[in-house]
DNA sequence: GCCGGGGTGGCAGCTTGTTGCCATCGCATC
DNA sequence: GATGCGATGGCAACAAGCTGCCACCCCGGC
């Protein structure tokens, strides 16, 4: 089934989005999709409360969803709801919405004019998709964790230093590779310590390897 | 469209196989579906060489289709013939399999008797898919890197050390705090950082940070 | 009992890393 | 030109980490 525009899918699909009972996860690559007041209205006006026990509310999206103060606002409304928010550096389809596994629906790609959205509910088709969207879940980092310390993002002289460190190479060596005085290799290898809140040169490795900072 | 069992498949979408020109995009569990030398064969022997130049042969697979000899194998001459693996640590669709961005077969959920594929075509639902493969697939690890580096299989004494390191310690007060002397604490750490192969605490803090040994 | 191996711990000497202090330099501002 | 600020680098003292050497202890085998 096919549906054009918001307003649409919120009169043919409005009472899917009432219907959750268990759980509602949305992959997409940022909430422009309910910047229109009136769709997001009429949708959560009828969701559940997120608090009701045992429905889950989950959300991945990419950086590009925390570009405005509104969308911020919203999501931080949605954590404290009790709703999940993940960030994925992974592109992501432009909207995909699952119901209780039973119902799909999924935005088409960038088009002129008004979007269309199709909406699915052949079980094989939701139960694959729901799957691969755990997947890509796991892998995304959790929306306070992106948000509080996280990805310090380094210039590009803490990005050498975290490669000389990376590297194994010994202070003087490292120095001498960039160009620096050993006595300025160790200023900048402090600074990033301090960044990475880190009180060893270990720790510090820990977090850059957890953060995926090597790339 | 629904078929039911790999013969049928086989059969009624074989040609699909047949036609990719771009690309060739496979999540699954495991590789038992291919278990059956027929199928495999005939939906092989139908593809495109690996080789060709522009066509990209992409599998994301979870740890278990490690288990088998076979399937190493056959994971093997994948990668030999250019095809790229990678292992996902999340549970994954049971099949899935993307031609070309444009056509989309999914296996229904595990169920008694033959299994059931849906072959779809929908843009929406394809690119919708796509890209949230895409973002499960970023985040997998190499086959190569998986089996390789892997998982140095650290035992308990080198966990505590791990997490006392990561902890930000200094040797004395991990030391203490593990019962050891300064001494033998050392030694345990010169241990670790042997089998992380690293050559500075720092290298094998992100080492550990990138194994994810820190769980 | 005696022996040998493996893990442990103390010690010492060395390398490496950490930090404060200060002189210097470039640069922009007054 | 003078002033001030920030980045740099040399120096030194100290802390931390690394490792070889040897003594010790525990255990299992002879």
């Amino acid at each position: 089934m096919t549906v054009r525009g918001d307003a649409e899918l919120v009169a043919r699909a409005g009472h899917l989005f009432a219907g959750a009972r268990h759980e509602f996860v949305c992959a997409a690559r940022d909430l422009d999709t309910w910047s229109q007041p009136e769709a997001r209205e009429a949708i959560s006006g009828r969701m559940h409360a997120d608090g009701t026990a045992g429905f889950v509310v989950r959300k991945l999206l990419t950086p590009a969803a925390l570009a405005d103060e509104a969308s911020r606002r919203h999501l931080g409304q949605i954590t404290a709801a009790g709703g999940r928010v993940r960030i994925s550096s992974a592109p992501l389809p432009h909207e995909t919405i699952i119901i209780d596994r039973r119902v799909m629906i999924l935005a088409s790609p960038e088009a002129p004019g008004p979007r269309e959205f199709t909406v699915t509910t052949s079980p094989a088709l939701v139960s694959g998709v729901h799957a691969l969207f755990l997947a890509a879940w796991d892998n995304a980092t959790d929306l306070a964790a992106y948000l509080s310390g996280d990805r310090p993002h380094l210039d590009d002289d803490n990005r050498a230093v975290l490669r000389a460190l990376g590297a194994g190479y010994t202070d003087e060596t490292a120095a001498r590779g960039l160009g620096l005085s050993v006595r300025t290799y160790r200023r900048r290898v402090a600074e990033l310590m301090a960044t990475l809140e880190a009180d060893s040169r270990f720790q510090a490795g820990l977090r850059a390897g957890e953060l995926g900072l090597t790339g």
